[in-house]
DNA sequence: CACTCCTGCGTAAAGGTTTACGCAAAATAC
DNA sequence: GTATTTTGCGTAAACCTTTACGCAGGAGTG
């Protein structure tokens, strides 16, 4: 019979308490709650007054499915363990806090599949619009995506997609640039070492390292050319043996992208060979971790925060703006960030 | 009159709509797609083949609204940029995704009113549990939560708190390790740089440094010890220069964590300094990146991947098995990991 | 004074699902 | 053959909100 505190299950105190409480209509607690509608300012002091006083917090449930808005974002990415994601997702966060969103997190582990699990589950109206980065964009992705309700924005490398709004940048160009600044540094024979080349970022990217070959009228030489499995730090340290294979020695060499660049990095630094006396090395993405690497890493920026920002944006256009307005690109310049990494060393400035 | 695709607004296809095209009642459907009572074979047959004919999918918020359950799962974390927070998130995500569960990422930029706010908040039910890892744990932090429904998991420091379940670790006792281990390497006069003071790692940080020194009988000199600030990199590359401002310079020096630890090696290395034969650096956390430095850093674990993965495991345990049980604790123990930038240099191997 | 307009608020429906309950028919028991 | 249990399914309530609609009374206008 002791019943003090036994049990949670105390039934949420609903609006009809509130109503209850100042003697007033659930209908009208609703409108003062809400700021709808007409109401006196004697009935607004009552209400909020109860509802303050017995700890009324609106269901969010019942709210969304009367509303038919979850006031949430999916965000769908590969790997929250890579740093240009979490640069994305920062960013984004940022905006649809703002906004009055919550974020919800999905992550895909790189398996195509999980991306159409997830295009499919958003009809369920989980979420009010989505944000994806995917590995690829499939036939089966465009199917999905048009079927949904929902806004979607795909962050993405440059495409012929016109039919959903969508966050672009070249990083193919982006390899270009890389290349250009190498050849201006007297570097000539340029190795680069790829990221799976059946995604999306691997074919753009390999196809800017042939395209800047051809541009600058230097021969194709397919030896030059490393896989490196993936876009992960120890995937850049295992193949970099494969870059010292290679003969006659390459003096510079692109990687796909900073995690694969810092560990082809350090496999050199263990190998006692300097970076770039003995050899250059350019990576892309621009993550945190390159201007600290020794020396400090050349890179090619992506703008991961600010696509991650304007993919936000967009979305949220889509969702308090006009939703039949045609799809839009936005586009992101590539931008070379040169470090120590890819310079010639002229004079060492040692101090103390 | 031209209507072909002129507007969405096509409303969606509900339970009823799968009803009807069978000719069952909506209760049967409902009882087939959740294998929940009794049905027949070919009512079965009849009512997935329908479903899935017309596209069937349930709606998330009315399935939420009635069974009381959203399948999500918030984390509110300080600062989605730390490497800490992201092995965290990366940890609870995956568990949490095999138990059903969709994580919502709520972040509190450090401000411990977003904390409360999220606390309360949690009251409108988005999410059916919590998983918060707060920069300080409040009266006020300690009142929300006991109000809460929802089961809350703490990830956090040593605390005498025993009425949340939590993952604890110890971190003043990691600082007693990375002190040991500078002491049996040689070194005698250490200095200490921690991060913001008011805060729980920083506080127990601190408290493990002087422990440390009480501990192996060492004079406990104020000089020696550096407010960094915050925890950020550019925080331990800002205040490196007051280190170098002591006299006698100190030969080695404990970072509170290692963002902070590898900004002051960069700033060592821009001195001309290096590490370990002029200063030992010993960092905290062992984030990815504290292996690839140049040296690579002598870190203390805290385990975070684990202790996320602990946390999301306690959280499903309250949530599908008894929520009356009492409050567990689980504890961590900080492990020590050794590498070059705390070694004595006795021979150098150098390749090539 | 009669009319219209406005204000403030209540009634009730709607949103899509799950599930307790009950009923008829079929299956089993004796 | 009747009595009992089991099976399969439908009816309707419940979850908690928001909001369209309408009504009564007061204010304003002529």
């Amino acid at each position: 019979m002791t019943d003090n505190k036994m049990r949670k299950p105390v039934r949420d105190v609903t609006i009809a308490d509130v109503a209850e409480k100042c003697g007033v209509s659930i209908a009208t607690v609703s409108r003062v709650l809400n700021r709808k509608g007409r109401y006196s300012v004697e009935t607004q002091r009552r209400v909020e007054a109860a509802a303050r006083e017995i700890g009324y917090a609106p269901n969010h449930m019942a709210k969304s499915l009367k509303r038919k808005r979850t006031e949430q974002i999916a965000l769908a990415i590969s790997d929250i363990g890579n740093p240009v994601y979490v640069a994305m997702a920062k960013s984004i966060q940022q905006v649809v806090k703002d906004h009055g969103y919550r974020l919800i997190l999905l992550s895909t582990e790189a398996l195509v599949h999980e991306e159409i699990g997830i295009l499919k589950s958003m009809a369920k109206h989980f979420a009010d619009g989505l944000i994806i980065s995917p590995l690829l964009y499939s036939e089966e992705h465009r199917k999905w995506i048009k079927r949904l309700k929902q806004p979607v924005v795909v962050i993405s490398g440059i495409a012929e997609e016109t039919d959903v709004d969508s966050v672009l940048v070249d990083s193919g160009h982006g390899i270009r640039l890389a290349m250009e600044h190498l050849l201006s540094q007297g570097y000539s024979r340029v190795a680069f070492i790829n990221g799976p080349s059946q995604t999306v970022p691997g074919r753009a990217r390999l196809n800017g390292y042939y395209s800047a070959l051809v541009e600058h009228n230097l021969p194709i030489d397919e030896g030059l050319i490393i896989d490196g499995g993936d876009f992960t730090l120890s995937g850049g340290y295992m193949t970099a043996s494969r870059l010292l294979e290679i003969s006659p020695r390459p003096e510079a060499v692109i990687c796909a992208n900073d995690l694969m660049a810092l560990g082809v990095m350090r496999y050199l630094g263990e190998k006692g060979l300097r970076v770039p006396r003995d050899m250059a090395v350019v990576g892309m993405d621009d993550i945190e971790h390159a201007s600290l690497a020794v020396p400090p890493l050349t890179t090619v920026s992506l703008l991961a925060a600010e696509r991650g920002r304007m993919a936000a944006e967009l979305l949220m256009e889509r969702l308090e703006g006009s939703s039949d307005a045609p799809p839009k690109q936005v586009k992101v310049l590539p931008k070379l960030v040169v470090r120590e990494s890819s310079v010639v060393v002229e004079t060492v400035t040692g101090g103390a």
